[in-house]
DNA sequence: CCACGTAATGTCAGCGCTGTCAAGCTTCCT
DNA sequence: AGGAAGCTTGACAGCGCTGACATTACGTGG
């Protein structure tokens, strides 16, 4: 070593942001490095790193003398190096979402990231704000910041572009919506069922004739959920009228006005479907307007729907749920690479508050 | 070069993922280097570079081979590389918030972003599940992962432990709770006048009981919101009963608790403000059951709150635009790293619509 | 037609860390 | 006592990229 006795390196060094010993060059970015640390503590770089990565075989004494120069130097981890000589990262999972912003997604995060940390992994988020090229953006950033793995709740219908990147090696799941055009894990709600258990629940009090509200077809859900109404009216014998069925609203006051319009038709709707929970406020408060009563049920639960009047029959799903089914997914995939896709499909659950038992009016 | 004629370099590269010619050794991580698109191109690794980074004085056409063998090659930039041989990191920066779970963090986390992408910066979010000691691991995980800079929304009472970050060029700004125990910038909502304006309102309707319902002190809003409310009192000549000050509760249920029993003291409450959303949601449940009338203001606004009945008289926020001062106050600290410190007060706005004009009964 | 200025591209070291392997030091056995 | 075996620690190369500087190619005016 570089001349330094063990035994007063430790009480010399009390200016921890003052110019260093000559020996080791101060680091560009202004912290202190490895070398430093390990000449302050009278040991190799590579001690050091053992002691920081818990790597065994360092005794104790060592081990604390490194732990105070540490201490002393205030000397922080640099990961950016670390990743680049492993080759990969280390405990670090990306999260893809369309914008934080909405209790669904927040619900999912929390999910995901309550298995992270079980799993000593940190998270971290990045939004694609709504805009499908955006996405691909956001995935490859997060990439190329060495990620082990990444979920992402896809909003584009394509992503072959992901191809490469699985090839080399990085673990991608998806959660809320399937992938499309390329195979991968994911975490899905059972769509189709919800939606069929609603929608049969609306038929059962003997409406007709339900509007189906939700967004472009786009998004694997939509489409799903839109199938789920179908299956319900088929297994009921009751024709669909394409009249009823509105793709395209995704904010509270166009959804007003689409249901209103339904309401009022010559042959109106007497209940409603809807297919997120922004949609379902928005039909729920254009039927407050109405001087008819109209049926209501929504898929997904929010905030006071139980204490509105009257209170919103949901098809409740659980979000906190699904993202930790797709952290785990993920966390097997990091673990073996070769494993055979796996697919989860979590239940729904019809939960009765009042306004999807409002009966037909009687003509 | 390595004797490989530009023309043809191309087109024999026909398997991306099949072992590369022999000159270049594949990379661990089993992703392309920049290296192998140099060979690929036929230019130099530095070349690559120049195009990758939008550096100037790269004639278009040797621009355009690269870029081709990039896509050929499936290459991705490798940002812990890159970091690495700069010495910080480029276009990055880091929101550290409790939870992504609830509204408000949602819309602040969103104003951001917002901010953020417009100047072409790539946000992380990572979340420390409200808890203090987690937020210090969170903050450093992020540090350690060489972001140009950090927002944190604070939970923790004393943030000296980032003197040593500070100091070494890492620029933080807190949100929404101001720093503790040393300088930073920050952009905080004006909790005092915000609380001191809707109990004052309640104060109005003749109010002289009025109960505040809060978290612990610890975290700052909750004792600005708590002096606001104090200094109403004050300026009307009401003495405050410490009785009817009730920190703690956080959740629904304990929140119904607290206001129930303080709305049965022999001397009741007739009116409540309240510290969150949560809580306002929670005493509205309360007051919901009582018998007997009680007013309330909440502290922050929220969904459908315009329609349960009574529906909520609060004080807005805008957490989005929070979101966006933080942000480039960060941008701001980022250019300039000795500025002096900024400070941004956010005003708040009364929304009238019911529950806090609910007058005190007679007696 | 050549010296010279400028634009385009290349060379090379090294960012801070970790994997590999080798060296030094004990300890324990025969 | 001698040496094998085990443990702790160090030396060193190199991860993939970029900054600084060197070199080459290309015009241009005298």
């Amino acid at each position: 070593m570089a001349g330094i006795p063990d035994s007063v390196t430790m009480t010399a060094l009390s200016h921890p942001a003052a110019p260093g010993p000559a020996g080791t060059p101060r680091p560009r970015t202004g912290r202190p490095t490895m070398a430093q640390v390990a000449e302050a503590a009278g040991v190799s770089p590579k001690t050091v790193s053992r002691v920081i990565n818990g790597e065994p075989g360092v005794v104790a004494t060592t081990a604390e003398r490194v732990e105070r120069a540490i201490a002393q130097l205030g000397y922080r981890h640099n990961h950016a190096a670390a990743s680049l000589a492993r080759g990969r990262t280390q405990d670090t999972v990306g999260l893809v979402i369309e914008g934080i912003a909405g209790r669904f997604y927040a619900e999912l995060a929390s999910g995901v990231e309550e298995v992270a940390r079980a799993h000593g992994q940190q998270l971290l988020i990045a939004s694609s704000e709504e805009n499908p090229d955006r996405e691909r953006e956001t995935i490859l950033a997060l990439a190329s910041r060495q990620v082990g793995g990444i979920i992402v709740v896809p909003r584009s219908g394509d992503h072959r572009y992901l191809r490469t990147e699985l090839r080399s090696g990085l673990a991608v799941v998806f959660a809320d919506r399937p992938p499309q055009r390329i195979k991968a894990d994911y975490a899905l709600v059972d769509n189709v069922a919800g939606a069929r258990e609603g929608v049969t629940h609306l038929l059962r009090q003997g409406h007709r004739r339900i509007a189906f509200i939700g967004n472009e077809l786009a998004v694997a859900t939509s489409a799903d959920r839109l199938e789920g109404y179908r299956q319900a009216h088929r297994d009921a014998g009751v024709d669909v009228d394409p009249a009823l069925v509105v793709l395209g609203p995704t904010d509270v006051p166009s959804t007003e006005a689409a249901l209103t319009r339904l309401a009022t038709l010559p042959d109106p709707a007497t209940a409603a479907f809807t297919q997120n929970s922004r949609l379902t406020m928005g039909a729920w408060r254009a039927i407050k307007q109405l001087d008819r009563p109209v049926a209501l049920v929504g898929f997904d639960d929010f905030d006071l729907a139980d204490v509105i009047d009257p209170p919103v029959t949901v098809v409740a799903q659980d979000p906190v749920e699904l993202g930790r089914r797709a952290m785990h997914l993920l966390l097997r995939r990091i673990a073996h690479h070769n494993a055979r896709h796996h697919h989860d499909i979590l239940p729904t659950r019809l939960v009765v508050r009042g306004s999807g038992e409002i009966p037909p009016p009687r003509r």
